[in-house]
RNA sequence: GGUGAGGUGGAUGAGUGGCUGAAAUCAACGGUUUGCUAAACCGUCGUAGGGACUUAAAUCUCUACCGAGGGUUCGAAUCCCUCCCUCACCGCCA
């Protein structure tokens, strides 16, 4: 969530911001800051009488002590009618902060200066793109065609097992999906990322954190008999971690990558999106999330974007980088650059990572703070990114390298997968 | 799942109703000493939110926090209740 600081010290700007990304309740900053007022006029009033109450019962102690009992009595009366005071004022105090943070967290993170304009996603910046399309020889067929014909999918069978968007990967499929995570965690340790597995089901705290609760609760598998919540990505379990921990400066930055599943209800989602492995409810997925000092996070972000770039351009595919328009970011983000590789036989661009600086959106959450040289504690920025999600890369790999005599892997693969065609 | 014992600051750990926001030790940081390192010695060493200081910083002061949430009491780290977690033993189990 913003912090309530910004809100106060620059409140046209923020709201000049969040018009950007076409947030609708401007509104809300208004009513934020008052009920900031009033928090901070009955914490005043709260305070001061609790003072009261505690300086008398420190004398009660002592006329106990010296035996005056009588004298102790009528400070206890004393303190009787305080506390008829405080017990309105806290009422109030207690529900005044309930509004204020929930007011507050229905506010989206401020988009920087970067994030273009923009409604749809039609109004993302093409920043970059690199590779070459293939010329798919006479034939050619989409990846779920080309999974039946080399046994690598079975969607049918995932159906049965568990429902749609539930593929089974076998034989020389399931093969390159550990090939692909085995290649990807490889690259990021390679850069100084370290390695976790973590859990895959979270508590409500956590997904909390990273700014999954409480607005996107429908897009989460929720174990109701627990209250855990199926992770949608490693973001939420990895960058928890830190929750609560006040690092020191020189600890940053914090750098760290985790293969795991990630499950996503999808709610709403239908037709020739959710085809194939295009859109599924459970996928692999690579990522990296980095916490850094607040100065250098936009260097970061760019390390982050080259560091993804150059995994793409390893397993030679065409590629274009976009940045997303204030109206296409997620919730959290303050900026996001999203990278799409084109799928040669369904002709089209698909999203295989998406990375983003949080600045101190999801930090403030979480409380990850570093204490700088003044001694001083203050929040970190949080940064994540894909590298990479496997589907929509398996689908690419399989469709645009696809030959009359099977499919011809990139070379980066082939140490991991054993062989350089399927 | 059952029974028992616990959860205190970065760590160890003292503290069973008021003088404890919390002893002591260690770690960390700053300094003195030193050719360098070590040792020794001195000092600092929680977070958040108010208020004062006619901005800020610094400072002072108040409030809250000893797993979480309630309760008892003039007063709670300390007593009571619920929940969570850890450890030990038992049960079950990859």
């Amino acid at each position: 969530m913003l912090q309530l600081a910004i809100l106060r010290n620059n409140t046209d700007l923020v709201k000049e911001r969040l018009a950007i990304k076409n947030f609708k309740e401007i509104n809300l900053v208004d009513e934020i800051i008052a009920l900031d007022d009033e928090r901070k006029k009955l914490t005043f009033q709260f305070d001061e009488t609790k003072a009261k109450i505690n300086a008398a019962s420190k004398e009660i102690g002592m006329l106990m002590g010296k035996g005056q009992k009588e004298e102790a009595e009528a400070k206890k009366k004393e303190v009787e009618s305080f506390k008829t005071n405080l017990d309105p004022i806290q009422k109030k105090l207690d529900e005044v902060e309930k509004q204020l943070n929930d007011l507050l967290v229905r506010l989206p993170n401020l988009p920087s200066e970067k994030v273009p304009k923009g409604k749809t996603p039609e109004d993302n910046e093409v920043v970059r793109t690199g590779g070459t399309k293939p010329q798919l020889h006479k034939g050619a067929v989409p990846h779920w065609d080309l999974a039946k014909k080399y046994d690598l999918i079975d969607f049918e069978l995932g159906n049965k097992i568990t429902g749609s968007g539930f593929p089974v990967y076998k034989n020389k499929g399931a093969k390159l999906q550990r090939a692909l995570i085995q290649y990807f965690l490889e690259y990021n340790t390679k850069a100084g990322y370290i390695e976790y597995m973590p859990p895959l089901m979270v508590n409500e705290a956590t997904a909390y954190g990273t700014g999954q609760l409480p607005d996107k609760e429908g897009q989460m598998y929720h174990v109701t008999a627990d209250e855990f919540y199926l992770i949608p990505t490693a973001e939420v379990p990895v960058t928890n971690i830190y929750r609560d921990v006040i690092l020191k400066e020189a600890d940053l930055p914090i750098k760290m990558t985790a293969y795991t599943p990630c499950f996503r209800r999808e709610a709403g989602s239908y037709g020739k999106d959710v085809r194939g492995l295009n859109r599924l409810h459970q996928f692999d997925k690579v990522e990296v999330v980095q916490l850094v000092h607040p100065e250098k996070s936009y260097d970061a972000l760019e390390d982050m974007v080259s560091h993804v770039e150059r995994l793409v351009q390893s397993l030679e595919l065409p590629y274009r980088i976009l940045r997303l328009c204030g109206g296409d970011m997620g919730f959290t983000s303050a900026l996001t650059y999203d990278f799409e590789v084109f799928s040669a036989a369904q002709d089209k661009w698909l999203e295989v990572s998406s990375v983003s600086n949080f600045e101190s959106f999801q930090t403030n959450r979480m409380k990850i703070r570093f204490k700088d040289e003044k001694g001083k504690a203050q929040l970190a920025h949080s940064l994540n990114g894909s590298s990479l999600a496997l589907p929509r890369i398996l689908a690419c790999l399989l469709e645009n390298n696809q030959t009359e005599n099977g499919i011809q892997l990139p070379v980066v693969l082939q140490g991991y997968f054993g062989s350089e065609v399927i």
